[in-house]
DNA sequence: GAATAAATTTAGACCTATCTAAAAATATGT
DNA sequence: ACATATTTTTAGATAGGTCTAAATTTATTC
């Protein structure tokens, strides 16, 4: 596979989360920020492959063999954001960028003693599981924030939005994948929240609590 | 650059040690693993980047601009192979296919911190001198084995041939970088050597003892 | 110094990956 | 259900990188 080809497959991946249906062209071209009529000749490339189903004006679905392959993508990607951020002291807002290079390599051994390294990490730092070697992984019971009941506790496990200034805003307020979060109340009028986070006692709008998941304590 | 042209760079400043001269085509085809018509076309195009002096039929010499980029690609290179070493367990002889993969990765940070994290290491698994951020990098007074008088010694800096069956060969004999090397005798026939590794004794052929660098003790 | 050999460049082709513009198919609204 | 809008595909172009085969330049040899 090219590195546009595996881009490709984990982008559809990512589009399918949630749903077994077709992925549709123009929404791809959206995901990989490409023409309609690019996505169309590489779809071609991908179902000759048979890393994909296609038929025209139907939309594509990754084959057995697709989902596969963008899990071991994704695997690569997440655990090269581990080394980032354990070993190499990044930032979780500064990973992305880098670990999307870093998951075009291919050497199964260095992934795996990579792996090894990490201690075999199943959540990456923005919280989304690690497929193993076999493309088996853990998931977690969570909640948007935004979701939660009121009042309840929980613990901040992952992020919907993994962008910069989304990132650089949780840091700022506290707010860390592990953390302990208090969700106190919620205003009808605006849907914002009031939540403590450690000694940190803060009001989260709408849309941030729409962005970051909870682990509901079970108390 | 794309990666094809840092490979080309790369292999142009290889050609270049122990020389200023122009390189021929051929020679850079031959490097490349490539045809002379493809280096053509590709040295004109580095030669539009400023990363060339070309003038046809007269061979190429890297601009002071190439070779710096030469130079930090080496120096991506020799540190991923001392990471893939130190803290990922690879032999010496498994590191390169996957650092001429990992040389390509862009990202000034993660150099430096990968550099950081490996104590700034001076010379790569093969003995190879890792130039730092800024292009400058450690020589070391070194010989071939087959150069050193008898007798002598010395201690084992390096190879001048880093494939895979030289290397296991050094390795089923004891010979690894930092062990002292006592030259006992040289055969006038055939020119193999009598030398002893720690406690080893061992007969050298005249093209084992052409590919192992050593640095001579001055006592 | 002309003839021949070797090295180098050009011309034309292919493949991947992208784009724009136009055509075809599907979906939507009244 | 028909006209319109949207989506999707095709056709043709460009760019990087490579190749083969032919042409050109440089080097060598008698």
């Amino acid at each position: 596979m090219t590195h546009s080809e595996e881009n490709y497959i984990k982008g559809i991946y990512h589009l399918s989360q949630g749903g077994k249906k077709a992925i549709s062209t123009n929404a791809l071209a959206g995901q990989m920020e490409t023409k309609p009529s690019s996505v169309t000749d590489m779809v071609k490339r991908l179902s000759e492959k048979g890393l994909v189903h296609y038929k025209k004006y139907q939309g594509v679905r990754l084959t057995e063999q697709g989902t596969r392959q963008a899990l071991m993508v994704i695997r690569k990607h997440r655990l090269w954001e581990v080394f980032l951020v354990e070993k190499l002291d990044f930032s979780w807002d500064e990973v992305h960028e880098v670990a999307e290079q870093l998951e075009h390599i291919e050497s199964e051994k260095l992934i795996d003693r990579l792996d090894a390294l990490l201690d075999f990490p199943d959540f990456d730092p923005h919280g989304d599981p690690i497929p193993d070697k076999h493309g088996k992984f853990k998931t977690r019971d969570k909640k948007l924030l935004s979701n939660m009941p009121v009042p309840s506790q929980g613990i901040c496990v992952g992020v919907r939005d993994s962008s910069t200034p989304f990132l650089k805003f949780l840091d700022r307020n506290h707010i860390a994948l592990g953390r302990e979060i208090q969700i106190l109340e919620r205003e009808p009028y605006d849907h914002s929240m009031h939540v403590k986070i450690g000694h940190h006692s803060l009001r989260i709008s709408h849309q941030i609590a729409s962005n970051l998941f909870v682990k509901p304590s079970v108390e």
